[in-house]
DNA sequence: ATGAAAGCGCTAACAT
DNA sequence: ATGTTAGCGCTTTCAT
């Protein structure tokens, strides 16, 4: 069997209250008998079962990071600066993919909160709104990662979606394009940028089509059914600005496959800045979304309402940065000539 | 407060026993107590909590999956197959990134015993052989995943190795290429590449130099690393076999700086097969590992030693697949000119 | 068919 | 300074 507090405190010829007591470096005691049992928890190599502490009425000290799909890239970087900042507050984090569906965003809801977890961590695209209303309601501690829904009122740390849109969009328009798709998400955060790109047009003066404003899923594969879609309708702009390096990379092989060069027929954006747009040749020019600093501050946040037991409602917004590489170019504009 | 199976007990007019028998189907009952003992269920939106579950005795339903680091594709690729098939089986994972280092390794092994998993997956690099031995010396389940050591004599699934080793050999050797460096990564399954990759060799007739066989731990900064001190060195091969994608998208990185084209001047292979391999251009010719397959694999595996408790000690091995892509190319052979 | 009660490993008053 | 004891929410004999 498993070696409890009961073994180490007859060992030690104490009693379990004060075993109890050097594990969690409570209440006071002889130096000479802390000594005895944490030798004594050394020897008989005790490791405290974190679940009966649970039970007791103390919190878990893990949380549940809900992604749509933890084999994208963008959310397994994610993942990975919260795990670590995570540990360093002396939490675990349970993480599910949820696959922006409607059936396992509630197993997993459900299933995190019969394991007791202390919070929430909910990234990006979470369909079913009244699950979430109702952690709420039971007062659990909820923060919402890189999807800024005002209407839910909890606390939020994203990305400043509607620059990153206005930024992408104004920097295509000043390199000449006036003939700019925008492929987005079908989440809140898309719907910010599709409202920058908007903006951008109208401060510069440049109209724009609502059939160039597609919305999809974030895949490779997507991307590139959009640009097909646009090909066959004869509707191919001279930049397209999609809502996530996914979705670009889908493009920019959706173009290739039909002739077009990339940046030299076709100027591309991508969002997130992931490894991805690194590795690509051309290397993605894309709105950079400063990952790890996010996921170091939504642990942070949730941290607090979890220990602070209250709830801080507060928006975190961080600057989205435009990083230019190598697949946007100056168009060559023929009114110019 | 959280209602709890007293609450549901009284609501209903019954014993929390029989709510009990109820939640877990066990125990024989009149249909009609039953459906009321449902129904306040559902009235009182009550959901068993699992940790009082587990301090009962029962296992905690989730397992502990220590990765070196999950925003690699690889890990992330699969861990999400691993994350869906223990869902599949009721179990919930845990992850920790160990970045192959000690204290991480010590300290994570360690959080997930407190938290009592029922077994672990650790995959690929795990440093500390020590420590992996006494979890099987507390017989608890361990299935080793992408790393095949036999002196553990512990469960494994990985990939064979050594024929992935030899097959990117004999490719690029069958392509004319006689001066093929390996990079390999500190690990167990990289030996085994690294064999594969001489007894190739041998195979061929062809003789190898021990000066282009390095090491480093994975990741593009590195893959470049080793490429510049083998252009430093004035030992550049005409063909790299990569242990896996990162370092490959490196070692591309590295030769295009100087001035190399992939692949006329240089053929580079890697391994894995992530979706890096497919977003590079040109995309990367790699060794694939059936990352779906594994995954699933290694869950039932883990599974069946927690359930049956039974040690099942076999060592399951997949067949890697050679999948050419764009990075090599046939070495114009000047002997036969 | 149903319920009473012991116990899982630990924490936190409350005693001593 | 230490120990006794009552829970935490649930499962599981063992009675009834």
């Amino acid at each position: 069997m498993k070696t409890t507090i009961y073994d180490v405190a007859k060992a030690a010829e104490v009693s379990i209250a004060t075993v109890s007591k050097v594990i969690n470096n409570t209440g006071k005691m002889r130096e000479s008998t802390r000594l005895k049992v944490l030798k004594t928890m050394k020897e008989l190599n005790y490791k405290p079962n974190v679940v009966a502490t649970a039970l007791t009425g103390k919190s878990t000290n893990t949380l549940g990071l809900l992604v749509p799909d933890i084999s994208n890239p963008f959310f397994s970087e994610m993942a990975r600066t919260i795990e670590d900042r995570a540990h360093e507050q002396g939490m675990s984090v349970i993480m599910c993919s949820t696959d922006e569906n409607l059936e396992k965003e509630k197993k997993y809801l459900e299933l995190l909160q019969r394991k007791q977890v202390d919070g929430f961590i909910v990234a990006s695209s979470f369909k079913d709104k009244e699950l979430l209303k109702e952690l709420i309601q039971n007062k659990i501690p909820l923060v919402m990662l890189t999807e800024d829904d005002p209407a839910l009122g909890v606390t939020t740390v994203s990305v400043d979606d509607y620059k990153g849109g206005f930024e992408a969009a104004s920097y295509l328009l000043s390199s000449g394009h006036k003939d700019i798709a925008i492929i987005a998400e079908k989440v809140q955060s898309s719907r910010m940028r599709i409202h920058g790109y908007r903006d951008a047009h109208d401060a510069a003066g440049v109209s724009y089509s609502e059939d160039l404003i597609l919305r999809t899923t974030a895949s490779i594969e997507n991307g590139k059914s959009c640009f097909e879609s646009l090909y066959d309708n004869g509707r191919v702009p001279t930049a397209i600005f999609a809502c996530n390096d996914l979705i670009a990379i889908g493009v920019i092989r959706g173009a290739k496959e039909k002739g077009l060069y990339v940046p030299e027929d076709l100027s591309v954006i991508g969002f997130d800045d992931t490894i991805l747009s690194t590795t690509t040749v051309p290397a993605l020019t894309t709105v950079a979304q400063p990952i790890a600093e996010m996921g170091k501050k939504v642990v942070d946040v949730i941290v607090e309402e979890v220990k602070g037991h209250k709830k801080l409602g507060e928006r975190v917004l961080f600057t989205p940065r435009l990083i230019v590489r190598e697949t946007t170019s100056l168009l060559e504009n023929k009114d110019l000539a």
